[in-house]
DNA sequence: AACCAACGGTTCAAATAATGAACCACTTGC
DNA sequence: GCAAGTGGTTCATTATTTGAACCGTTGGTT
């Protein structure tokens, strides 16, 4: 591993309930020498990646990551487009919608949006790192991944994140299998219990899945009837996203599944 | 200068304006070995900071930059923030507004609202890259910098944007004093031509100015009555924003300026 | 069709930068 | 006043980065 990508992987130990890091942790948790750790920190800050507090010396992410973001969006709008999208979708299901994007090893929330319509909801984090063979998400995009890609995934250890969770690869494999027949993949509970949660892919212009759009729901409100509003709402929703990125889907995706 | 500098340095290149780059592009821009350049891209999009067009191979910007952003605004939320504020700047003015973030060594434009008042107005691009000397946000910020960044900044060649920028450190260090007297800053013409701008600083928890919310509007509409409305909404609207990230203005920021 | 220039990508000996054990100064809790 | 934690620093050893020259392709020109 060069020297650039441990100074990366540093900045991966930042999560929404870690969002300052001091030396010495970052030691413990990269398990690199604490001179490397504090030499690289040190680069990151001069570069604006990482600022330091003023009392307590610990690390937080610093505003060049905002430009960077801002430029990203310039060129591939999904967060501004898909705040729109998730606004709507939520509105017009009642329950909590998020978009996720899929990484090399993982998913990522990127942004959500709740409904006023219920007290009771699923609650969400953005930036939050979740798997891929437990969420409807991941696997919505495993489904339109490159069948490498998938097997990669697969031959890491699948934890079971509840009795539900599917960690058995040739059960992932037959799922995935029945996703691309409609498109639409959908979970119960393999990842939080009590949680039913609806996802559809989400392509770039490449034709490739690069995340998912997704509507979770408490599991005792989802009816046939709830099922069937959420399953087209999120078809619409989903193309419509794809599209305002300028993405395209494959030619093999299921583009009008009757009801 | 290190390894994970150069890379980091690679990422400045993008731009509004360049989303895109090649890597002949990249090695003529950096000045370094393509070698070199081609190794540390490499790298970046390990780490998904850049990922590359399928057909032509050039770089753009990656996801990760976007899960970073998101992750900074969980704990330092001044984009999120930021946009109500506009939205209510604009409204309010009438005019363009704009937020920016000092670096080192320039001001980077974060996020922009425009009003729909008016068929003329000041257009913006977000992820700008602008000098501190001759832009009012930029010297907003300078006006309540430590003294040696500072001279740090006006010891480097100062570009006459137009004809009124000013370029002599000497009446810049005087403009700084007069900016701290009101706490507001205003540049007339001396970015572009025919725009005059209000900017006021936003201050982070450490009591610095971290960056400069700003009021930008055609010279010609700008009436002494119009001026004092942009004053002082802008008074307001910034102190609401520095507050609202959890920062505080240093004990000399004048707090109730009478009209 | 032959040419040329520019592109992305690759190689490997030489040069340079990264590394890590041990260190210091300081703060906190007992 | 001790012990254990923190952030920060040093410097000989080591491993990585570097860059000139290379290859294969592509697209435009003669």
């Amino acid at each position: 591993m060069g020297t650039v990508s441990k100074a990366l992987k540093l900045l991966s130990y930042f999560a929404p309930d870690r969002t300052e890091v001091g030396l010495s942790d970052l030691t413990r948790l990269s398990g690199m020498n604490k001179a490397t750790v504090y030499r690289l920190m040190g680069e990151l800050q001069e570069s604006g990646f990482v600022e330091q507090s003023e009392n307590d010396r610990a690390y937080r992410l610093g505003p060049q990551v905002l430009h960077l973001a801002a430029l990203r969006e310039a060129s591939t709008p999904i967060l501004s487009v898909s705040r729109r999208v998730l606004r709507e979708l939520s509105d017009e299901t009642g329950e909590t919608t998020h978009v996720s994007l899929g990484h090399e090893t993982h998913v990522q929330t990127l942004s959500h949006a709740y409904s006023p319509s219920h007290a009771t909801k699923v609650t969400m984090e953005d930036a939050q790192t979740v798997t891929y063979h437990a969420t409807s998400s991941g696997l919505a995009i495993l489904a339109y991944a490159d069948p490498e890609f998938v097997e990669q995934v697969l031959a890491q250890p699948l934890k079971a994140h509840t009795s539900m969770t599917l960690v058995d690869p040739d059960e992932i494999r037959a799922k995935l299998a029945a996703i691309r027949e409609t498109g639409l993949s959908d979970t119960l509970g393999s990842f939080e219990l009590e949680v039913h949660s609806h996802a559809v892919p989400i392509f770039g212009a490449d034709r490739r899945a690069i995340g998912a759009l997704a509507v979770a729901a408490p599991a005792s409100r989802m009816s046939p009837e709830q099922q069937e509003t959420i399953r087209a709402a999120l078809r619409r929703a989903g193309a419509a996203l794809t599209h305002r990125i300028g993405g395209s889907p494959p030619a093999d995706y299921p583009q009008n599944i009757p009801a």
